[in-house]
DNA sequence: TCGTTATTGCAAATTATTGGCAATAAAAAG
DNA sequence: CTTTTTATTGCCAATAATTTGCAATAACGA
C-alpha cells in the first residue's frame, strides 16, 4: 500500500557494490532510527549490534547509501551531519532550540512556492533546505516529537 | 530613509568591546562585500588592506560580529561558513549548482507560511534557513547574480 | 600620560571527516 | 564446493575548518 517495498538493499546499492555484514547492520540501524542520528551515534548503535564495525566504515557506508539515494543528510545548525532514511514523502524540519528536538512537517504550499520562485529567477529547482528554529509557545505542548 | 544608519560600529559591538584596527578593516571588508565570502576569503581581502591581520583574528572577529548581530553566517551546502553583513531586510538564497553563484530573493508569502507552520506545531519561530538549489533553465539568463 | 585588560599573532589543539594500505571476505567463476 | 577476483574493512595517519593557550600589544577610560 505504500510504494517500493519489494526492492532488496543489495539491488538498491547498485552494480559492483557488495552487501557486507556491516552494511546490513548500518542499514538496519538507519531504518530503525526514528530520529536523526549523526555518524558517531550510528556507529554506537551499530557497534552494539555487531562490534566489528569501525567509525570509518560508518562514514564510508553512509556516503555509499547517500549516493544510492537511501539516506538524506541534514546539518540542523550543528557541525555534525545528521542522517535519516530517505522518506517516502519529502518533509522539512523544525528544530526546538530549547531541547534540540526535531519535528518533521510538510507544507504543500511552501514546496510549490519554492519551485515557483526558482522558476521566476530563471532556474529549475533541484533541491532545497528548509529548517525552522523556534521555542515552544508557553503552555502549549508540541504535537509531534522526534529528535 | 533606510533604518539605523547613525549607530557607530563601536557602539554596536557592545560594552567592553574594543574597536581595533583589524576590526575596522574586517568590518569594511564585510560591508563592501556584495557576495558571500568565507573566512579565508575575508582574510585575503582584509590582509590586502592591512597585512597585520591574522586568520585567527578574522575568525574571532566574525564570531564577535555575529554575536553583535552585525553579520549572518550561511553554509550553502559547503564545508566553510559564508558571511554577509546583516541585511536591512531579510532574504533567502538560491544557489546555482552549476556555477556556485548565489542569488538572493525574498518571499513574503513563504516567510508568513513558515511562521504559521511553526505556530501550528506549537512553536514560536525565531529563525530559519531556506536555501534553494537549482540549475538555469535552458535559454533563460538569471535575473540577479551574486556569488 | 598611564594602567588595566581586551585583543592579537602564532602555533598547537580540536573536531568532523577522509584517505592509504594491507588484510579480509563478498560474489563471480570454475 | 573451491578458487579467483577485487570491493570493502579496520587501523591510523592526513585533511580541513575552526578554536584555543599564551605572551606580547594596543585600546581607551581615568
Ligand atoms: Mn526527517
Ligand atoms: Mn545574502
Ligand atoms: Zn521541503
Ligand atoms: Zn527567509
Amino acid at each position: 500500500m505504500s510504494g517500493e517495498v519489494g526492492t532488496s538493499l543489495k539491488a538498491r546499492l547498485g552494480a559492483g557494490r557488495r552487501l557486507t555484514g556491516q552494511r546490513k547492520v548500518i542499514a538496519d540501524v538507519v531504518q530503525a532510527s526514528r530520529d536523526h542520528p549523526d555518524a558517531s551515534e550510528i556507529h554506537r548503535r551499530a557497534a552494539a549490534i555487531d562490534p566489528r564495525i569501525s567509525l570509518s566504515t560508518v562514514y564510508r557506508t553512509l556516503k555509499v547509501f547517500a549516493e544510492a539515494g537511501l539516506i538524506e543528510q541534514h546539518s540542523f545548525g550543528g557541525p555534525r551531519a545528521r542522517v535519516e532514511r530517505t522518506p517516502n514523502r519529502h518533509h522539512d524540519h523544525l528544530i526546538d532550540t530549547t531541547t534540540g528536538r526535531v519535528i518533521e512537517f510538510r507544507s504543500e504550499e511552501i514546496e510549490r512556492l519554492q519551485a515557483e520562485i526558482a522558476r521566476e529567477l530563471g532556474y529549475e529547482l533541484t533541491g532545497h533546505t528548509l529548517e525552522l528554529y523556534g521555542h515552544p509557545l508557553r503552555g502549549k505542548t508540541a504535537r509531534t516529537s522526534k529528535s
